[in-house]
DNA sequence: CCTTGAACCTGGGCGC
DNA sequence: TGCGCCCAGGTTCAAG
């Protein structure tokens, strides 16, 4: 499901069942995702209290109040949701308003503080996502965020600083972008729009957007533009839904209908004047939409 | 160093 | 209705 605006709207989501509320009990019900949780984990999570939610690229960081981040991604097919009320079998007038258990719910946060007790649940049928807890001091230092590249709704994000890390580089636009020591948080849908946004051949090496000197190219600036502009929209949008809900109540984002190249093999180019048609092929063993008219 | 392909896992869609 | 195949928002690791 997610690449960096799916996971900011889960995280804006989740943030007013989550934060300031106690864990009562931390579930998890099997031994892993993609790896094993970590010894201990719900021992050292229940009786915590949520200081606060965090983002890094795809990343969902909740902050306890014991110094230590649980670190989650949502591979994907990870999704959380909310659900107000107490736990199934307690007495109590919130049990009508306790959804039932689904398939593939493998971790659930029993949660209270001031608005009541409530249930985070998080699903995940292919289990790609994994959860980890590390010290809030060597978060930036641990091997999932060190080689991370710029936020690109940040200021670090820049024509200068990609001329940078594309100067020289043979390798294909849409491969570099996907590379999040680049940037940070793009998938597979963005960068295609991006790209699109810029006029931009997926193809294309990376460091013809370089000149000689080093120097980022005019084009270069306009791709920064088009990503975070595409990034900005879809956050607006609360994310893109494809097969599943994205927002933690249930409900779908909307910026899949804002697609302009992501999964409109054979429709026509929406590039005003250029009259093409949007193509699909394959790069790295993963689809790429573009059109070939107007994306040079 | 670089690039590609397979692997991890389940489910939905489509053709037959 | 069922089967087989292809595809899917990510990341990592092996191989060439």
């Amino acid at each position: 499901m997610p690449e960096l605006p799916e996971v900011e709207t889960v995280k804006r989501g989740l943030a007013p069942a989550m934060e300031g509320a106690r864990v009562a009990r931390l579930e998890l019900r099997r031994k892993d995702l993609r790896f094993p949780f970590p010894d201990a984990l719900a021992e050292k999570v229940s009786g915590r209290t949520i200081v606060g939610l965090g983002r890094r690229a795809k990343y969902l960081l909740v902050d306890l109040d014991d110094g230590n981040t649980l670190v989650s991604h949502l591979g994907m097919s990870g999704s959380f949701r909310v659900e107000e009320g107490a736990a199934s079998g307690t007495p109590g007038q919130f049990h009508h308003a306790r959804s039932k258990d689904e398939k593939h719910d493998h971790v659930v946060f029993h949660l209270e503080g001031p608005g009541g007790p409530r249930r985070v649940v998080y699903n995940d049928p292919r289990r790609f996502g994994f959860m980890d807890m590390v010290s809030r001091a060597e978060l930036a230092a641990h091997p999932f965020f060190r080689d991370l590249g710029p936020e690109p709704t940040g200021n670090e994000l820049g024509a200068a600083y990609l001329a940078e890390r594309f100067r020289d580089k043979a390798q294909p636009l849409k491969s570099a972008l996907l590379d999040q020591k680049n940037i940070a948080g793009l998938g597979n849908i963005y960068v295609c729009e991006a790209l699109w946004r810029s006029h931009l051949s997926p193809i294309r090496a990376a460091g013809t957007l370089v000149t000689t000197g080093g120097r980022p190219r005019e084009q270069l600036n306009l791709l920064v533009a088009s990503i975070r502009d595409v990034i900005a929209d879809a956050i607006a949008a609360g994310g893109s839904s494809l097969r599943d809900h994205i927002q933690t109540d249930g409900s779908l984002g909307y910026f899949q209908h804002s697609f302009s190249v992501y999964d409109r093999e054979g429709q026509a180019c929406g590039t005003s004047g250029c009259g093409g048609t949007v193509a699909r092929i394959v790069q790295a063993g993963r689809s790429t939409f573009y059109c070939a008219t107007c994306q040079k």
